[in-house]
DNA sequence: ATGGTCGCGGTGCGA
């Protein structure tokens, strides 16, 4: 079973690549981030023409957004915070899927640092932590995936000394996810691939970064014990970020032994 | 080097 993960920057506006990725890759699971698509108008009919069977969105105009594309039916589908308002920013969908309870998140991106976006990201991830704690079991097979909008390692940025306290790098934010992380997580692609240094995202103000890996890693898979124990792969694809006009992100892709 | 490019939607904001 392979789950994906992968900011698309608009869902409308990335269609194609979405088809022809998931044609190629075969996903059984496309955790979706940035759809930027209210719910009536998700383009249903043609991702299950691409393969897909079962749908769970949560969408806005213009901003964030979340969405699950499955071959296996999902359950028990959550939409954002149990106590979230209506009017809350989309970002969080759980789904259940063969067993395993999946949390697609869009982790805020903090605007700017010292304003007040930038402490309600660090608020929103301690939030998702408590989520964990109060309704979740760490012996369950449980995923966390999605754009988490912080590198929690030097490994995971293009250039640590470039990028320390700025934006996705600083102390506070990386503290914040490793605070999320100990809620028992294992990183999927580190535990796969030791310390290699991929990112999954490239600043498309710089045109060059892609061309010259400038990136970060902010996207990712994390698994629970049980699900660690049951990964056999974790690899990031970037074959679509040279695609034309392509998302600033990569899909993260885990393949498990179920 | 504080620029640069997108998406949405028809303006300026968010990333």
């Amino acid at each position: 079973m392979i789950i994906a993960t992968w900011n698309i920057n608009s869902i409308t506006s990335r269609l194609d690549h979405v088809v022809r990725w998931s044609e190629k890759n075969r996903p059984d699971v496309l955790c979706l981030q940035e759809t930027k698509c209210i719910d009536s108008k998700f383009p249903i009919q043609p991702l299950r023409d691409a393969g897909y069977r079962d749908f769970a969105f949560l969408g806005e105009r213009a901003y964030n957004g979340v969405a699950v594309l499955s071959r296996y039916p999902l359950e028990n589908v959550q939409l954002n915070f149990p106590d979230d308002k209506k009017t809350a920013a989309k970002r969080l969908i759980a789904v259940t899927v063969n067993g395993i309870r999946l949390v697609n998140v869009y982790i805020p991106h903090g605007t700017a640092l010292g304003s007040e976006k930038f402490e309600q990201k660090l608020a929103w991830i301690a939030r998702l932590r408590r989520l964990f704690d109060e309704e979740y079991d760490r012996s369950k097979r449980v995923v966390l995936c999605g754009d988490l909008n912080v590198a929690p390692h030097e490994l995971d940025v293009w250039k640590p000394s470039a990028w320390k306290d700025k934006m996705h790098f600083t102390k506070t934010e990386r503290e914040a996810i490793r605070g999320l992380k100990r809620w028992g997580f294992t990183d999927l692609f580190r535990h796969i691939n030791d310390e290699q240094r991929e990112y999954t995202w490239w600043d498309l103000f710089r045109p060059s970064s892609f061309e010259k890996d400038r990136g970060l890693r902010i996207d990712h898979i994390w698994a629970s014990p049980s699900m660690t124990e049951l990964c056999t792969d974790c690899w990031i694809d970037r074959e679509p970020r040279a695609f034309d006009k392509p998302s600033d992100h990569a899909p993260v892709l885990a393949a498990f032994s179920i």
